[in-house]
RNA sequence: GGGCGCUUAGCUCAGCUUGGAAGAGCGCCUGGUUUGCAACCAGGCGGCCGGGGGUUCAAAUCCCCCAGCGUCCA
């Protein structure tokens, strides 16, 4: 069923009537008796533009800020709630979201599953929070913002336990006490509307606060989770009631602000020096010049009240928009062209849109967020583009950072961030260097386009901008800036172009799929969990168990065949990037060895080579070095993270981090590479640690103290998601949250080096650092490897570095003298082909040999023999290296190119060798499988180019079908002569004895010997009309093996 | 987390569609020109075409895998 009607006394005391609204048909209460629409329609437009509601706030800007949140604060404070200072605004507690995107968001989701106490209760805060769903509305719409503080009062009720403070009656009248007393609105304009919320699996009843057409309170009444079971439907989704009940409000401060200053915008409200800066860097007033606006303050208002209800979503069509706002307009006795407001708005939106902008940028910036490619990083590398774009096409001629120090001292309360001016200007400048270079290769890649085009093209393809943008980070309507600029051509953009791409990208959205947490097997959850001796002291190596549990498993590892559960265990499962302790267990019928340690829930398998009774009383011995060797690493992980943040700044962060026995890997934010001194300070501040600090502290807290004592960078390891938080001080040179063993006295780790830093993502360095014994055999190793390379070059180990640059620049230039002498192989090789290897047909060199070199000097060599315009030569040369190879070049532009054709002669040869190959007319190269075919297949190609049919018969090297097939392949190039008629005909007249028979084609063929044998024409005569009978007799042989002869 | 693009000379990049002798510009070196510099002219040096597999007679080019970088979207 869905939800009840809400019932509020309060507001029917107040002389409220709940009604049903003509436009949206949702419930609301007004006290107004005329209003028919909740307050929240394209009906209800502004009413405090130029006429605030909130009185008495004549100041703008932050100090407006400031003073209205103090009101706020105070309110609540007099009246029972405790207030809370803000969360950071990169919700590092949490694994879901990268921001704070509400101030619930804090109590997320330790406070509202109910696994911990919230701070306070009641409380009250004012949480900055930044939503980026919206971005592209923002300086659009008027009330739009990426970044505002949600002002709010929380209550978390548990009727069960007899914790309730207050429900739906009691926060409306807060409420309503808070706008009509404290803030001095007219009950008239306040109208409370029902409209359930729901999200992140929680639901329940809400009111939304309209105040003079704008909302400026939400009041959620959390009481339902997501239950398939449940009574309650919500947009399709089944709700039971919770045990928590919790009190969820959401106010406006920047709305707030608005309504107290009655500007056209909010953007005016909060952020006034910077626009006006802003309007004078870009001349604002001269741009808008020939626009010729009367009273431009008027017309804003105007059209904000507009757009405020005309409800202005991204992706919709701009000419519609504006072509809508004018006849509003002209309603209101505003007479603007289109183009004027369009103009006028495309500027203004930048102007408002750049403090907004920068305001979220300084925020994430200011909480020691890193920009990066990927992840909450790209949240920050997007807006500081966003911004940049934006100052270009208002040709503001500022750098980022000077924007942001801009920014910075005018609107930000420097001493609440963590991360320095400095600092966050510092980032701001590589950012800019960086989206040059983008900018730079966009160019690049749009003048490679250009020139696919002709001169005069007037539209690029579609795919081309989708992929300038998706790939290259150009979007299209910068595209074709740049494109015009470079050709001065006249190109546009396609109309809803735009509107289509972002269609593209919607649909390429998918759902990621949640990771399930592995489960090695079924634990019966009667069984007793496991005691963690590890945690009590973590040089407990040896102990006394019982064998809860034996399960026979299949692994990886076949050594491992039984996972073994025992009531308590020193054993330390992996865990927080800590590797499993080894070890074995022994037992009354011998000794088990641990192969490998696992936590699942709260028992720790261990996984081990044999069976052991269930019941029976254990000895388990943790592997001493093993575990040493990890807690010297993970210890000094600990350490080397807090001297990194000394030295590189607040932003560094752990983004992960591995601990095994050979080393430890320490991932840290940072947004520019390390170098080797960069190391050497953070290793030499480490090591100081080692000495000064001497012991560490280790203990146990509930979240909510941790919390409120050490605050969010607690949490470096990942979101904890337990209600008791284990802390490891090492002095005060670095607390954190961390689950793994770590030495009591830090001192026992000897050394801690930092042996090299690599980048796993952008922003992120991997630190590689080596500790205790692992430090001791690494120096060792290092030793050794020096110690081997300078007895290779035989040289004291001081001379290695000079030795071996020397070795390496000889090396370089014996190679290079190599190559130089195997060219000169190739000139004196190629210059003395004049003997057997060449000979001239028709004046056309041919030269066919076989060589010892690869295919590469074979190329060489044919360049050398056929590169001379005035020697037309053919060149077939082959080697038998690698399965043979033939290669077939020809002069170009010579008569040796208009005979011959490389890829048919390479063809024709090629298939001695057993292989394939192809070129171009003059040059084509082929190999084989069979090398010892290449001189069949070089005297193949003498036969074929050379006319030598005779010999290649005599000689036997080649068989009569191979002299047919090549015979077939002279005729294709047109290499016709008389040997080829000759041996035809031979052919013929054997064909003919060995038969003793002559056909019409045979006849034909013998008679053509005889003429060209150069016998008389009678005698021609009279051997054809022999023959010609079709058999042939003794006589007839007799002349034909004459002819033969 | 997902999509797409890129990786070739010291630098910036062509070449890949359609496999067949690795290119251009800048820089560097030598010479010419010049009082000298810049500019210009001629010549030269400089490449495991990111790594690994595969297809093929033949791969910078086609296919698969990996890595790095870039970029858009979550």
């Amino acid at each position: 069923m869905p939800l009840p009607p809400i019932d509020i006394p309060y507001l029917v005391e107040k002389g409220y009537e709940r009604r049903k609204c003509i436009e949206t048909s949702l419930w609301y209460w007004s006290s107004d008796p005329d209003r028919v629409t909740c307050g929240d329609t394209h009906l209800d437009e502004y009413t405090f533009i130029g006429e605030p509601l909130i009185s008495g706030f004549k100041e703008r800007g932050l100090e407006l800020k400031n003073n209205m949140r103090e009101r706020f604060l105070r309110f609540f404070q007099l009246r029972d709630h405790a207030k809370i200072s803000p969360y950071p605004i990169l919700a590092r507690w949490r694994d879901d979201i990268h921001l704070t995107i509400a101030s619930i968001a804090d109590f997320q989701p330790h406070v509202t599953s109910g696994l911990v106490d919230p701070p306070a209760n009641p409380l009250t805060i004012s949480q900055p929070c930044i939503r980026l769903t919206d971005v592209d509305a923002v300086g659009h719409s008027g009330r739009h913002l990426t970044t505002f503080e949600m002002m709010a009062h929380h209550v978390f009720n548990k009727p069960k336990e007899g914790i309730e403070y207050y429900w739906m009656n009691r926060c409306v009248e807060l409420c309503h006490e808070l706008f009509t007393e404290e803030l001095g609105i007219d009950a008239f304009e306040i109208t409370y509307v029902e409209n359930p919320w729901s999200g992140g699996g929680n639901a329940g009843p809400a009111v939304e606060v309209i105040v003079g057409g704008l909302e400026l309170a939400t009041l959620v009444f959390m009481n339902l989770e997501e239950d398939e079971d449940g009574q309650y439907e919500i947009k399709g989704i089944k709700y039971s009631e919770m045990d928590l009940q919790i009190v969820d409000t959401g106010y406006g401060l920047e709305r707030f602000c608005w309504a107290a200053a009655g500007t056209p915008t909010i953007y005016e409200a909060i952020y006034p020096k910077s626009i006006d800066w802003l309007k004078s860097l870009c001349e604002f007033d001269n741009k808008i010049k020939h626009i010729n606006i009367q009273d431009l303050d008027n017309l804003l208002g105007e059209l904000s009240k507009i757009s405020g209800i005309m409800n202005i979503e991204v992706g919709s069509d701009e000419n519609e928009i504006f072509s809508k706002l004018i006849e509003r307009l002209s309603e209101r006795k505003i007479n603007v062209e289109s183009e004027q407001v369009k103009e006028l708005m495309n500027t203004l939106s930048k102007i408002y849109a750049i403090p907004d902008h920068l305001h979220a940028l300084c925020n994430m910036l200011g909480d020691g967020l890193v920009p990066s490619n990927a992840k909450e990083g790209y949240l920050a590398r997007m807006m500081s583009r966003r911004v940049m774009r934006m100052r270009d096409e208002l040709g503001i001629n500022k750098t980022l950072p000077e924007l942001a120090e801009f920014h910075l001292d005018v609107n930000f309360e420097l001493d609440s961030l963590k991360q320095t001016k400095s600092g966050v200007l510092e980032i701001l400048s590589v950012e800019e260097e960086r989206y040059a270079e983008t900018l730079r290769r966009g160019k690049n890649i749009v003048s490679n386009e250009l020139k696919k085009h002709s001169k005069d093209v007037t539209e690029l393809p579609d795919e081309f901008y989708f992929q300038l943008n998706d790939s290259h980070g150009i979007p299209p309507g910068m595209a074709v800036q740049i494109a015009n600029n470079i050709s001065g051509g006249n190109i546009r953009l396609r109309l809803g172009f735009n509107a289509e791409m972002a269609e593209r990208h919607a649909e390429s959205v998918k759902v990621a799929s949640k990771v399930k947490s592995k489960e090695y097997f079924e634990i019966n959850p009667s069984l007793v969990e496991t005691e963690l001796l590890y945690y009590q002291n973590s040089f407990w190596f040896e102990f006394n168990a019982r064998v809860i549990c034996c399960e026979e498993i299949k692994d990886e590892n076949d050594n491992i065949t039984h996972a073994i559960l025992l009531d308590k265990t020193a054993f330390y499962p992996e865990g927080g990037g800590q590797e499993p302790d080894f070890g074995e267990i022994i037992h009354p019928n011998g000794t088990s060895k641990v192969l490998d340690c696992q936590k699942q829930g709260n028992y720790v398998i261990h996984f081990c080579d044999s069976v052991i009774q269930v019941g029976t009383v254990v000895h388990g011995i943790v592997d001493y070095d093993r575990r040493k060797q990890l807690m010297d690493h993970h210890t000094s992980v600990h350490i080397v993270g807090g001297a990194a943040r000394k030295i590189l700044g607040p932003h560094v962060y752990q983004a992960g981090s591995n601990v095994s026995e050979e080393y430890g890997r320490l991932d840290i934010t940072h947004y520019e590479r390390l170098t080797r001194e960069d190391l050497d300070e953070i290793e030499s501040i480490a090591n100081e640690v080692l000495q000064q600090v001497d012991s560490t502290t280790k203990s146990e807290l509930d979240r909510k103290d941790a919390d409120s004592i050490y605050g969010f960078d607690l949490y470096q390891g990942g979101a904890p998601k337990t209600k008791k938080i284990r802390i490891l001080e090492i002095g005060t040179h670095d607390t954190q949250a961390c689950g793994g063993t770590h030495h009591d006295v830090p001192g026992k780790i000897g050394q801690i080096r930092v042996v090299r830093s690599t980048l796993v993502q952008d922003g992120v360095e991997r630190l590689q650092i080596v500790a205790g014994n692992a430090a001791l055999s690494y120096g060792r190793k290092q030793d050794q490897l020096i110690r081997d390379s300078s007895s290779t070059f035989g040289v004291s180990e001081k001379d290695l570095p000079k030795t071996s640059s020397r070795f390496f620049e000889e090396w370089k230039l014996q190679r290079k003298k190599i190559e130089q002498l195997e060219a000169e192989i190739i000139r004196l090789r190629t210059s003395g082909v004049d003997g057997e290897d060449s000979s001239e047909v028709d004046g056309v060199r041919i030269i066919i040999m076989e060589v010892e070199s690869d295919i590469k000097q074979m190329t060489k060599m044919v360049g050398e023999l056929t590169l001379d315009p005035n020697k037309p030569t053919l060149a077939i040369i082959g080697s038998r290296d690698k399965g043979g190879k033939l290669l077939v070049s020809i002069t170009e532009n010579s008569i040796a190119s208009e005979r011959y054709n490389a890829s048919i002669i390479l063809q024709a040869i090629s298939k001695y060798i057993e292989g394939g190959g192809g070129g171009r007319p003059t040059f084509a190269q082929g190999g084989g499988s069979n090398s010892d075919g290449i001189p069949s297949a070089l005297s193949a190609a003498k036969t074929l180019v050379l006319g030598k049919w005779e010999d290649a018969r005599s000689e036997n090297i080649l068989t009569s079908n191979d002299i047919e097939e090549l015979i077939k392949v002279a005729i294709k190039l047109g290499l016709e002569s008389t040997e080829i008629g000759q041996y035809t005909t031979r052919v013929a007249i054997q064909h003919a004895i060995a038969d003793g028979h002559v056909d019409e084609e045979e006849a034909k063929l013998i008679k053509k010997a005889a003429e060209l044998a150069g016998l008389s024409p009678e005698q021609v005569e009279k051997i054809f009309e022999a023959v010609s009978d079709g058999k042939i007799d003794e006589e007839e042989e007799r002349i034909l093996k004459n002819l033969l002869s």
